[in-house]
DNA sequence: GACAAAAACGAACGGTCGTTCTATTTTGAG
DNA sequence: CTCAAAATAGAACGACCGTTCGTTTTTGTC
């Protein structure tokens, strides 16, 4: 199989996803990938036909290498809570996975493409889709497991805890704020009490 | 005073402002912006004299009319719970105060600015440190009026409130979740009675 | 209404962009 | 080792980028 060529690829993929975190998609170029990495403009180029599946591929990359650093590890955690627990804890440590300290390449890429239809945003919101189903899914064996209330509602919980996470990264990488990874600890854990003690779902709601 | 000179500079910048939340401050283009303003594009640069000096204006004029739109307002409220409150549905609606339905400049320029280092990045900086500030206070004064717990921890509270936000700004604009407007007030809600009840602040916090 | 100041224009610059084409080198199967 | 296929290189393209400069038009004051 292809192999030295899929090698390239993926060292391109590897670099760009990085570069991406930093200047976004659009912000990508291929000359100055090709400079990096010691290729030609056309040479590099030529493994992708276009600057969108570029940009569509290195989106994939990264859903990939997210699946494998953060879900997966996550599922040698025992359901329920723990798992919960392994999930918010793994996801602080991934953009750091790729060796340098950027961002959470997908907070840079949703801000990017949020107003910007195309195969991009579609493969992003996918991605996305796929990853609060998964947290809210955890919830939901947690439920199970007796360590949550009932009443809770597990996609509302995805929802929460991805807002926790944003205003880390916020806080973090924006506002340079040394408690920014306290914060986000007591906001997880009073958003876990609220869980147990059965955040009641809204009256009217068909 | 400069009368004509300020008021297309002033009509730029709207426009420079609205086009910088979809595409962002780098990809905001001298050449469009005139084409789209029917100038030139020497005559609209000369307001400015450097890419680099439009982009630094873009944020202080968003943060000008996020004052106006949203700080501003909500002093009209009670003290205490009422304007928190009105702080909070100000948020909201504050993106579409400039006729089309963009989302939060801010939201965008923070991660496209998080790291990437000059003036631009610094006064966004400023700006969100202002209004996390401001949200914090408005809590504080909520505290004095005995609508939340003596133990609450007003920055917590900013930070978890803008949380939210941007969870409700990633649900409604990427996700176009329809029950994103729902989740944000079933969190804010959440939030408000932890903080009625007195979120407890961790026993070892020097 | 004259006239300096301010504002807007138009053409040009060097550079970089994504992309195409052809040629050269490298790879790997027989 | 052979040789087609795959991978990479190099040069060139038209387009647009930010910026400069000299000119023309518009503004506002006396």
């Amino acid at each position: 199989m292809g192999s030295k060529g899929e090698l390239t690829r993926q060292t391109v993929l590897e670099h760009a996803a990085r570069r991406a975190s930093q200047v976004g998609l659009e912000g990508l170029t291929i000359g100055r990938l090709a400079d990096d990495l010691d290729l030609s403009k056309s040479g590099l180029f030529a493994h992708f036909r276009s600057k969108e599946a570029l940009q569509v591929q290195v989106i994939d990359y990264a859903a990939e290498r997210f699946v494998e650093s953060v879900l997966r590890p996550a599922l040698t955690a025992p359901r329920g809570e723990p798992r919960v627990r392994a999930l918010f804890e793994r996801w602080f440590l991934w953009p750091r996975a790729g060796t340098n300290s950027a961002g959470c390449i997908f907070v840079a890429l949703a801000a990017e493409l949020d107003d910007r239809p195309g195969p991009a945003r579609d493969r992003l919101v996918q991605a996305q889709k796929d990853w609060l189903e998964f947290l809210a899914n955890a919830f939901r064996i947690g439920i199970e497991e007796g360590h949550f209330s009932r009443d809770a509602d597990p996609e509302q919980f995805a929802h929460d805890l991805y807002g926790i996470m944003l205003a880390h990264h916020h806080a973090s990488r924006l506002l340079d704020d040394p408690r920014a990874r306290e914060r986000a600890h007591r906001a997880f854990e009073a958003l876990l009490a609220a869980a147990r003690a059965g955040a009641p779902r809204p009256p009217h709601t068909q």
